[in-house]
Formats: C-alpha cells, sequence, structure tokens
DNA sequence: ATCGTAATTCTAACACTGTTAGGCTTTTCT
DNA sequence: AGAAAAGCCTAACAGTGTTAGAATTACGAT
C-alpha cells in the first residue's frame, strides 16, 4: 500500500475544509479518515484524539482571523476601524462555518498557543480604546459585549435560528450600530495610560 | 419487577434536571436512563429519540422563562423593562445552564409549539418598541441584536470560556446598557400602528 | 547496494454509544 | 374474571472513538 504523505499540518487542514463544507459534528474520527483516504487507526499517528483536533481547529481559526483583521484595519478611525472589525469576523465565520464552530471553545482549553493566536487582536481592541479615551477597566468589559454579540449572532445564522425572512445582514449591520453608538457613553473617560495588556477576554 | 410510574413529563423533567447539573452533553440514553432508575430500552417506550429529548427541553425552556419574565415584568418603563427582561433571562439561564444550552436550538426544528412557547416574548418586546416609538422593521433588528448577545454571553460564561478575572456579572451589566444606549438613536422614528405581530425572530 | 532503523499504515479487537425486536409482567377496562 | 393495553425487560445490531500490535514503506549509514 502506497502512503498517503500527510503531516499533521495537512490532517488539520483537511479536517478544517470538512468541517467547513459539512458541519464540525460532521467531522469524526470515521469521516475524517475517509476524507484522507486513510483507515481510523492510521489517524491516531497523526494526531491524538477527535478532541485534539477541535482543539487544532480552533487555534487554526483564531490565527487567520487574525492575521486577516489586523493587516487591514491599520489607520482606520477607531469607529470605524471597529465596525470593519465586526465585518470581518463576520465575513471570515460565515465563509468559515466549521471553523467558526470550533473557534467557540476558546478558552476551553488553556493553551499558550492560544495566547499567541490572539494576541494581535487584544492589542488591535486597546489600540482603539485607547484612541477613544475608555477606561482598560471598561474596554475589557466591552471586549466581552463585542465579542458575545458576535459569536452569538453568528452561530444563530449557522443554525438557520433565524426564522424570520427579515435579512440578516441588515440585521448584522444595525446591531454594529447599536454597539459602536451604544459604547459612546464610555468614551473620554479613561486615562491615557492603560493597565496592562496582553489581557484575556 | 415494580414499576417505576414514569411519563414523558417526568422523563422530561428529570433530563432537565441532569442537564442543568452536569451539562447538556452528559445526557445520553444511558445516562439518562440510569438517572431514572430504568434500563435504556425502556426510554423509547415514553420518547422516540434522544433527539426529541432535547427538543423537549428547548421547549421546555423557552416556555418556563417566557412565564418567569412576562409575569414579573408588566408595567415597567419601556428601558428598564429591557434591563430586567436582560437580568431575567440571564439568571434563568445561569441558574438552567443544560436546559439553556438546548434552548440555543430554536428553529432548528419548526414546531408550533415553539412558537406558543415563545409568544408571549414577542409580544413583550413589541410592546416596549412600540412605546419606544421604534419601527417594526427596526424593531426585528433589534431583537436579534438583544437575543444574539444573551446567548452568545451565556454560552460563553457557561464554557468557562471568558479568562480574564474581571467580573462577569458587570460585563453584562456594562453590556445591557450599551445596548440601551445604543437603541436609543432608533427611538420615536416609527408609526403608532405595528405592522404585524407574532413575527419570528 | 544493502542492511538496520524509524516512520507510516494496516488489521483485529474492545468498550462504548443509540436503537430495534420481541418476550414477560403488571395494570386497567369491560 | 378475562381481555387488552401499558410498561419494563433481555438480547442483539450497527455505529462510534480508541488501543495493541503486526506489516509494510522509506530513509541513512555502512
Amino acid at each position: 500500500m502506497p502512503r498517503a504523505g500527510l503531516t499533521r499540518q495537512k490532517v488539520i487542514e483537511k479536517a478544517a475544509q470538512l468541517a467547513n463544507e459539512k458541519g464540525l459534528a460532521y467531522v469524526t474520527i470515521t469521516t475524517l479518515a475517509d476524507y484522507l483516504g486513510i483507515r481510523k487507526p492510521s489517524l491516531y499517528y497523526h494526531v491524538e484524539s477527535l478532541e485534539e483536533v477541535f482543539e487544532e481547529l480552533m487555534i487554526y481559526g483564531w490565527k487567520h482571523v487574525s492575521e486577516e483583521i489586523i493587516l487591514e484595519l491599520a489607520g482606520l478611525e477607531p469607529h470605524n476601524a471597529l465596525r470593519e472589525f465586526g465585518w470581518k469576523f463576520y465575513r471570515y465565520a460565515i465563509g468559515n462555518p466549521g471553523v467558526f464552530e470550533a473557534m467557540l471553545w476558546y478558552n476551553r482549553y488553556g493553551k499558550e498557543e492560544m495566547a499567541e493566536a490572539t494576541e494581535g487582536l487584544y492589542c488591535f481592541w486597546f489600540d482603539q480604546t485607547d484612541r477613544l479615551g475608555i477606561t482598560r477597566q471598561i474596554a475589557n468589559h466591552l471586549l466581552r459585549t463585542y465579542r458575545a454579540f458576535l459569536e452569538g449572532f453568528i452561530l444563530l445564522e449557522i443554525n438557520h435560528s433565524f426564522g424570520n425572512p427579515i435579512s440578516i445582514e441588515e440585521s448584522f449591520a444595525v446591531s454594529l450600530e447599536i454597539l459602536i453608538r451604544g459604547m459612546e457613553q464610555y468614551e473620554n473617560t479613561g486615562n491615557e495610560n492603560g493597565e496592562t495588556l496582553h489581557q484575556k477576554i
């Protein structure tokens, strides 16, 4: 039997593909092995368990979305930057629904790799809130607000949980305006020098 | 062998208990049968499948949360009503995490029973938005905003996905202020008479 | 070139799921 | 009391993730 020439990286990438095509729940040891053209037990040479595959998918997703977002949002006015941040995240998640589902498990595993993958996002966020004169204390709360909304909204969309026929994109647009306008009440109340960077959400 | 004297209702209630104690993922045919003191196949006399159990849990949750919320929020000023709505939902979900997880699947099954269970919530929502002079069109968008944030935030909390040690309740409080302040930009722009009631979200 | 070793894939088997088939008791109704 | 239905059981099946261990393939040094 000829070898498949697999590597851990390729396994994860294929898993990402499969998850995006058929949903994360479809990714099992069986289906993934099939998709890779090998037998189930052979997978365990590259990966420790199914759970580890999901964990890697999570890191994979946050790494990619961080890169995309940070690269393209430098130099925007804070409000616009935050709006575009929302849209970029949204488009990535809708375009990669399976990987997004895995991203939801962030912090379930306390890995260093995760901190590295998202460090750029934190910097970006606190950069904007600093420029808006928002306390670091509040900025941390607002980050949770933003994250909760984004992940919640996209999860609902992916699960087809919006029954109403009105435009989902329009709902998302309105929601961003709500958030951006809502945080104005906390602007220009903060110190110049933030407390600590590299916070977890 | 003496009978357990079970009924469909009791099975669902026990499933809810189990889900809240150990998490929804812990609820399986095996564990549930064990918890009820019967053998696995006996469950199928009361219930069609495991998926049906989850579906019933979802309806169960929405029914309960609707009742709680609507009963206690009559007569409040709209902004306060919305704030209290958020808190009531939050406390219910945190107090019943397993049932809440099942509630996330809303609209995955297009059941009539679901529409009935949540009808009260819709009425409550549109009652508040009407009084604030918000268009029904916008009110539908805002409902999605609110729902996405609530479900997203609670899901993150339940999954222990907030790594930062700062107070989660305070984050929730700040978030509600964001939402309530944010929607002011859409107030007093609507007609007196709403379009249609009983909309899906 | 060839031998030894390590890397990669395999088959076989295990414990665990949800689910179905069919038998045996207990309850309920006439 | 007798018939019918309801409620629970044991036995078995196909599917899952996972482990053990044998069989190949590839590679590096002699």
